[in-house]
DNA sequence: CATCAAAAACTCC
DNA sequence: GGAGTTTTTGATG
């Protein structure tokens, strides 16, 4: 696994390549040692970009090759994240409907918690039915960071 | 409006 | 099988 320190406005991220792509990314503070290989600059550089990006609140022009490991359910989840605009939110209801699994809400927050790469797919931008937070791994403070950044108003 | 309870899909142990 | 999860919905007070 190769590493590198993605160093934004907001902290320093980890994140760690496989041999095909971006497989996980950590927040500032969530991660420890930071030895490794190193990663290719032009992934590197993608995924700073495409970070900063989204922590302006800004769409991802570009990001870097994913190399996500999960079942397909999961990866189906994550495809729908992606296509999510910023500054727009969903709820966990309307994935799972999207899926063709309408009721399947919880699954989608499962497949969201297991989501290796936050930020760059947008497990921020899922909002429980009612515009609550729900919950979210790297803790609820970055979620309500990210959203407003992108102008989400937050009913909380 | 706030709480409680049950339901439903998927993954991991 | 059984439990846990970033939910949802409907009943109840």
């Amino acid at each position: 696994m190769k590493r590198a320190i993605i160093s934004t406005q907001a902290g320093d991220f980890l994140a760690e390549y496989s041999e095909t792509g971006l497989a996980q990314l950590h927040f500032p503070g969530q991660w420890k040692d930071r030895e490794g290989e190193a990663a290719p600059a032009k992934w590197v550089k993608q995924t700073q970009r495409a970070l900063e990006a989204c922590i302006a609140g800004k769409e991802a022009r570009e990001l870097p090759p994913l190399d996500v490991a999960g079942t397909e359910f999961r990866k189906q989840v994550w495809d729908l994240l992606l296509a999510i605009p910023a500054g727009k939110t969903r709820s966990y209801g309307d994935l799972a409907k999207d899926l063709g699994k309408a009721g399947a809400s919880r699954a989608v927050g499962s497949a969201c918690g297991a989501n290796p790469i936050p930020v760059l797919i947008p497990c921020h931008r899922v909002l429980a039915s009612s515009g609550k937070l729900g919950g979210f791994s790297g803790g609820l403070d970055w979620k309500r960071r990210l959203l407003k950044a992108e102008g989400v108003l937050l009913t909380a």
